[in-house]
DNA sequence: TATGAATGAGCTTTCATTCAT
DNA sequence: AATGAATGAAAGCTCATTCAT
């Protein structure tokens, strides 16, 4: 009964924690981390604003969990992606798949991400950035790694190295889903997959 | 005389401005926009406030006036590489070099802009950010014309639409600058731009 | 206990708002609109500036409050006086009493808002400046009327139209009021009301 | 020859003064003491800020200046309207009219006068303002002088003191002379000086 | 002598954060 | 435990004044 009555508050908590990611997410995605009070994300989430600081010890903090927490959905559907089963081929269209869904399903906090992060590197968000750009990094080693078996297996040319191409077809995808981003009805990629992979998988100079 | 004392006076006026702009530059892609004061930067650039004022009507201002100067010189590269003789496949290779040279020559810039400006249309920089993506997209164009070009003499396949084959060399650039500006000693492109052209050039997949 | 406790605080709300009115009064009356900073203003309430912010939005919002609330009370005082029972004579022979009152209870009021608002109807102040006149050509027509009255049932002499004889008696009241406001001691209106009306009641004219 | 010289450069000088203050002048009372800055009376007059500054020590001192500048003006046209020939009547009926003339000419320094140093005594004005109000009583006395001997010469009933008379005089021209600056058209004061003596001349009040 | 570029004190206002209730 | 009133450091910006030319 104990652990009963202390798990129901841990409940609450963690839905209290929600709704302040919530609307803080929402509020930062709109204005920018820096245009956005504390106070207005504890209006919005419906607190005061000294139950805000009860779970987040300051407003950086705030920012930080906030992309965090989005951070390990991406981290859990692409790391699904990379381990289906099939060929490297299926692999990777499973991989540019899922990033595909995982950025239109949250445009808001990649806005957000790539607004106040980027370059940003060396300021408030060092911590943070360091550990998407760890996370990142995994990924493109393990694209990598699928490249390299697939070169082995001779299913690729290897016209670059496994880390390069690995490079390349991410960036490729985040390219085009900022495309899509800006003006969503004027492009395929995040429906069909294949769109991104022709390109680095056709060889474009006649031979 | 009297034009010379003008003269000097104007070349006084310019260095001036070249130095707070120069100083604004190293505080804003240090520490970001927003985490840079005024002060901070008219004591960097060892001028009184006041006279930092008197050339950069308010901070947004100086700001603006910062990115667009730089813009200024990507266009001027970038377009030059664009218009040089040759064929298509050495048109491309003069705007992946150029692109590359003016990246590497104007990290600090360029780190700047991607840490305030991407997706922070919403906000302040709505004008200047309107103007680069502007600039963007005349390059975008020309360099998709440069494809249609190219695949119409049959020197390409068509493996995509032109302007989708202009956003991927484009953001393939930008990727591995990326790559570079966070390790520079690791990565080839800057000083080999084959290394991008042969990922889009050279068939991938085994035929 | 709950209605109580908001009471309380609402009370205390009230009683702070008039502290920092008090303060504001204070050195406004003293050193002028534009020589009061609101540090100044919350140093000597003995609050914070942000608490001094918290109940009125900028400066001018404070200045804008501290006059109508003033005007308020003048409002109020005059009118009961001009409603008063009695003939034509008396109702004015009220006007200048309670004129003669409010001004002598609020000298630090009156100095600020004639050092403030006089023909500075042009700039910032005109939102209430406009308010003022309102109510003071209000009076004007009320007095107006008064007289207007008394001509009609006779207890007149006709020597001016109503209006402008309203505006003679309201200045001469005024008038002597500063007079008093300047050196207190030598003058009896305040307490002498009849002293005005002579002025204007008695013929000086040897006829 | 020298002399000449210099009493031409005084000459120029004296100009160069008036252009000042006039321009001075005029942007006070359009837009009020503390919304011009130094800055723009110097554009205005088309002279450097320095220059300005060789002619008047700081913002204050140039106010003051033009202040006392048109006081003197006002001096001179009341006084001689006070030694005209004539009774006592006469002398009032001119002093009357010489005041309503001299305000309906520099209705833009009576509305700066009044803009910012009613009440103001005791702030940065104090000077200019002792010098004016010592104008004042200066006349107020001469004008006292000539009720009395009006009095005395059994032209006038003493309704009140000639002290007392005389400033309701003064404040009942200055009081029409407001109204006839706010609206110029409906009023007939600086027309005609006697719709204001008769208030006073008449008696109001049946006998 | 006249100039106007340069100065910096000081203003209004915001907002992250604290802590008594 | 939750609240929100109170805080005050620090920001952007203005403008009276100075002084080297």
């Amino acid at each position: 009964m104990e652990t009963k009555t202390i798990s129901r508050r841990e409940r609450q908590k963690i839905a209290q924690r929600m709704e302040m990611l919530a609307a803080a997410l929402e509020l930062f995605s709109e204005k920018g981390y820096h245009n956005v009070s504390m106070h207005e994300i504890a209006a919005k989430a419906e607190f005061a604003i000294g139950t805000l600081y009860k779970f987040f010890s300051n407003k950086e903090d705030l920012y930080k969990a906030l992309i965090l927490e989005q951070s390990d959905r991406f981290h859990v559907a692409l790391s699904k992606a990379l381990e289906s089963p099939g060929d490297e081929i299926e692999k990777l269209r499973q991989y540019v798949q899922a990033k595909g869904e995982v950025f239109r399903e949250n445009a808001a906090t990649i806005r957000l991400y790539f607004a106040e992060t980027r370059g940003a590197s060396l300021n408030i968000m060092a911590g943070v950035d360091q550990d998407i750009r760890n996370r990142r990094e995994g990924f493109l080693k393990r694209i990598a790694a699928i490249f390299e078996s697939g070169i082995r297996a001779g299913r690729f040319h290897q016209i670059a190295e496994p880390y390069i191409l690995a490079v390349a077809l991410d960036s490729l995808c985040s390219a085009f889903l900022f495309l899509w981003l800006e003006n969503p009805e004027n492009h395929s990629y995040p429906e069909d997959p294949d769109a991104i992979l022709n390109i680095l998988f056709k060889g474009l100079v006649q031979t």
